[in-house]
RNA sequence: GGCCCUGUAACUCAGCGGUUAGAGUGGCUGCUUUACACGCAGCAAGUCGGGGGUUCGAAUCCCUCCGGGGCCACCA
């Protein structure tokens, strides 16, 4: 051996130290080698703004797992990192930085103030990357990108232009989302709905030339000032003779039409009577449409209310003039009820102010052209949505998609490339212009809007890799493989990669996504800072090592929300050091060096080697498995239930004896040897995907021939090495083990009593096994003397394990009423049990119909029954 | 209103048509066993939400009821 391994396991020790060695040893970065199969992937790029969060922390650990894999599995393979410029998030950010220094942006201007948000990125914006580094992310740093770089930005006006041309961006007003926080226009998607008790105010409008008065039911009394007519259904004949009468607007005074609409009004809603205020409401405004109402804009883009509100409403804020509106309403006795009122209600997800329905002159992407084929990759196949289940979620959505509005009133971002001269010419056009190509003035200005930062991501596996030009990167590495995000942003970003990807690469841009679920605490709520749930990635990593965190992260993931408690890092960090204690063990032992030890012969070992290589191998095959279908929970399961159960509990227990020198020969001890090394660096490598840190640390030390274990190769499945005899027989040894072992509780013994065991086995080959493995009977279940095929004398306690005939001679003893019980308890399941299978033999049904594989299996079991009945009975 | 997920041991979840329903954590009883007390050995614990159906066979498929959760949708 090389070096020693600590005596204690501390991830802090060298969690940091390995990674430097691997960024030093440039093995994240893939070299162009034509003749292996690549594998790439992009990151779900994180806000620049960004702070390692659990939900970061588990995607890019899924990602690093999959990504080590297909390295060592011998794939060229790309994990493309980098950043999004965030729009709106960085704007705030750095805008709350200007704020603290008693700076406003617009003090600054626009140039200035990007400019600080450039200063801003250069010095804050790579900590995420490094806090990315700390959980191990084995992504290729020398080509880190980010969306506002010049290349992407390239990729972004090309884009524009483009869909521009083609008829699939319009410029145009329409009723938006407006954020009057944030002072821009939002898209659907951007709008969260959230469940709120309010109030619903019942306002009596007096009808122009009789005495009725009609009432409506409103939760925005203040949008009355914006009123421009009554609705009623046509049908209803409540009203129907007031249609095209005038209504009178309390407080404005205003006279308002009596219309008919049958799309707005609903008969058999509230009052059957809807205002209507087109500037302020979707579906007023189309109302508005529809009937040529005039528009009367009350409140402005920062939320307040504008002059023709009123001159006892303007400047004042929305919701404060709804107060004074009831107020009014109330005095003047216009305001008949009020009641309490549970309803939802749109908001900035980014900022969670009350979204405000809004007319302006936006730009949009007229989407259905561009979902149409990337509804058919989804349906065809091509692209494949995991779970599934999403995959209808994806459907709805995508088949009742709305336009998106693409243009944000912001500093921050890509402006966006329209120009408009002198004359109103207006220009779209990659390059910047500097006169106008329609009138040739030079009075040119380029649009302030910037773009939705969801449409540069909706780039990114591609713009990343140097599209529009025809880098090798793009070549080598577009299309990727696979996408490994949250659910939550499948409309934001996955929907719109296929999209363009499909429209500008001809291609999917991946072949499959899988979508993790949300990061809960331990009982399925989601975590946040009022809950006081909140998990830090850092603090754990620093508490349990980045391993324990990943292990963890990986082991819940099971395609669903992952409820992730503490306690459960701890519990793997304890299989960290597990995994460290047995290595050190291994390596007290060991005398040789993975590159000079040599193949392993097979049928040069013994059972007990044959079986632990077996086991491992099965393991093996089935990780691979799990692997490849995302099923990351199976794949650490079986890792830690082979390395912990069968590696350390049995294997390490059973060759102790041999490896210290205490039984069999040379051979035997060099053979123990040669099958500790192997298991170990077969297991480390298999495990390093999910513990990255502490794999790497032992792994060096056995001396292997490549300079870690990141490259060396990935352990596939071996016939060679798959044992079934071996692992009947090892199986049935422990099980007669752990049966003496529980018969020593059961009746009361203490470790300390040994007993005689006889062993029968009818086979002479397993007759022949069970006398080689004597020792280890005796040594495991603490026996006195085992006697294989031997007469056992009477009074002794009998069983059979796995159809083998054992017995045990029990010192005499007082046998307690409790110990009488439980003995026959086990009998008595036994009986029923093979009354079941018995029944289910019986029924020609069963046996015609079933699988033989399942009807031998069931006969297997009676004979097992059969005999172990037998042998109870002679207990009693 | 539409769509989707979900109800399995005290807790959190696997298992999703085939024998005896598993894991981690927790609980209980022993143990300083020469790598590890972040350990070892053993034990207890589930009418698989209720009901009905399909099947030789159902935790697993179908129906229904009850209970959680999510997404979408302009209900004033």
């Amino acid at each position: 051996m090389k070096e020693e391994l600590a005596k204690r396991y501390e991830p802090k020790d060298f969690e940091q130290r390995i990674y430097a060695d691997w960024e030093r040893g440039q093995y994240f970065t893939p070299v162009a080698d034509k003749d292996r199969p690549k594998f790439s992937i992009v990151i779900p790029p994180p806000n620049v703004t960004g702070r390692l969060h659990i939900g970061h922390a588990l995607v890019n650990t899924l990602q690093d797992i999959i990504v080590r894999w297909k390295r060592m599995s011998g794939f060229n393979t790309l994990w493309l990192p980098g950043t999004d410029h965030a729009g709106i998030a960085t704007q705030m950010v750095v805008e709350r930085d200007l704020h603290q220094k008693g700076i406003n942006r617009h003090d600054l201007g626009r140039e200035k103030f990007v400019e600080k948000i450039w200063e801003w990125k250069e010095s804050y914006g790579n900590q995420i990357i490094d806090q990315l580094k700390r959980l191990g992310a084995s992504a290729d740093w020398t080509r880190l990108r980010f969306t506002m770089d010049e290349g992407l930005s390239r990729a972004v006006r090309k884009v524009f232009v483009s869909l521009y041309n083609d008829g699939l961006i319009y410029r145009g007003v329409a009723m938006v989302n407006w954020c009057p926080h944030c002072r821009t226009a939002i898209s659907d998607v951007e709008v969260e709905y959230r469940e709120r008790s309010a109030k619903l105010y019942y306002i009596e409008y007096p009808v122009e030339g009789t005495d009725r008065r009609l009432t409506v039911a409103t939760t925005r009394p203040e949008t009355m000032l914006g009123d421009t007519a009554l609705a009623v259904h046509p049908d209803d004949d409540r009203y129907k003779d007031l249609i095209g009468r005038e209504a009178i607007v309390p407080i404005a005074n205003r006279r308002v039409p009596i219309i008919a609409d049958p799309i707005l009004v609903d008969p058999e809603f509230g009052t059957g009577v809807v205002k209507v205020t087109p500037s302020h409401d979707r579906s007023d405004y189309e109302a508005g449409n529809r009937n040529n109402l005039p528009r009367l804009q009350v409140i402005d883009e920062t939320g307040r209310m504008t002059r023709e509100a009123g001159a006892d409403f303007e400047g004042l804020d929305r919701f404060d003039a709804r107060k004074k509106v009831v107020a009014r309403l109330k005095d003047e006795g216009f305001l008949k009820e009020v009641k309490d009122y549970q309803h939802s209600v749109g908001v900035h997800g980014k900022c969670d102010t009350d979204i405000e329905p809004m007319i302006s002159r936006q730009w949009f992407v007229k989407i259905e052209p561009l979902a149409k084929p990337a509804i058919d990759a989804v349906r065809d196949g091509t692209i494949q949505i995991l779970p599934q289940a999403w995959e209808s979620t994806y459907f709805n959505w995508m088949e009742n998609i709305h336009d998106w509005t693409i243009s944000r009133q912001l500093w921050w971002g890509h402006r966006i490339p329209a120009f408009y001269c002198a004359n109103e010419h207006m220009t779209v056009s990659e390059e910047d212009i500097t006169a106008c190509p329609q009138c040739g003035s030079t009075e040119v200005r380029q649009e302030t809007d910037v773009l939705d930062t969801w449409f540069s991501s909706g780039l990114w596996p591609f713009s990343t890799m140097g599209w529009p030009e025809n880098t090798p990167d793009y070549q080598t590495f577009y299309p990727t493989d696979t996408l490994i995000t949250g659910f939550d942003i499948l409309f934001f970003w996955v929907a719109r990669m296929i999209m363009f990807g499909l429209r500008f690469t001809g291609k999917a841009p991946f072949s499959q996504v899988f979508l993790n679920g949300l990061v809960r605490d331990e009982h399925g709520q989601k975590m946040s800072k009022t809950k006081g749930n909140v998990i830090d990635p850092l603090d754990v990593i620093e508490k349990y090592g980045a391993d324990a965190v990943r292990f963890t992260l990986a082991v819940l993931t099971s395609g669903r929300d992952i409820p992730l408690a503490e306690a459960r890092m701890q519990g793997y960090s304890a299989f960290a050091n597990k995994i460290w204690n047995a290595s050190r063990f291994a390596m007290m032992h060991l005398d040789i060096e993975l590159k000079n030890a040599g193949r392993i012969d097979v049928d040069d070992l013994k059972v007990l080697e044959r079986w632990i290589l077996s086991r491992l191998n099965e393991t093996t095959r089935e990780v691979n498995r799990s692997l490849a279908t995302y099923r990351f929970d199976e794949a650490a399961n079986l890792i830690y239930q082979f390395f912990w159960h069968d590696f350390c509990d049995w294997y390490i227990e059973m060759t102790k004896p041999v490896l210290l020198g205490k039984h069999g020969s040379d051979r035997d001890r060099n053979n123990a040897r040669r099958v500790l090394l192997e298991v170990l660096d077969r297991s480390l490598r298999l495990l390093h995907p999910f513990m990255p840190f502490i794999t790497e640390e032992i792994w060096q030390k056995l001396g292997g021939v490549e300079p870690s274990v990141m490259v060396a190769p990935y352990p596939v499945f071996a016939e060679e090495l798959s044992d079934a005899d071996a692992e009947r027989l090892i199986d049935t040894m422990k099980g007669i083990i752990t049966r003496v072992r529980n018969l020593r509780a059961e009746k009361g013994f203490t470790p300390k009593d040994r007993f005689r065991l006889y062993v029968n086995y009818e086979v002479e080959r397993d007759a022949r096994f069970f006398s080689e493995y004597s020792y280890l009977l005796t040594e495991l279940a603490r026996l006195s003397e085992v006697h294989v095929n031997e007469q056992a004398p009477a009074g002794a306690f009998q069983d059979a394990v796995n159809g083998v005939a054992i017995a045990v001679e029990l010192p005499e003893k007082v046998v307690t009423a409790e110990e009488l019980e439980k003995t026959r308890r086990e009998l008595e399941k036994s009986r029923k049990e093979l009354e079941g299978v018995e029944g289910r033999l019986a029924n020609e049904q069963f046996v015609n119909n079933a699988p033989p594989n399942v009807v031998a299996g069931a006969q297997a079991r009676r004979a097992e029954l059969m005999a172990r009945i037998e042998k109870l009975e002679k207990n009693e």
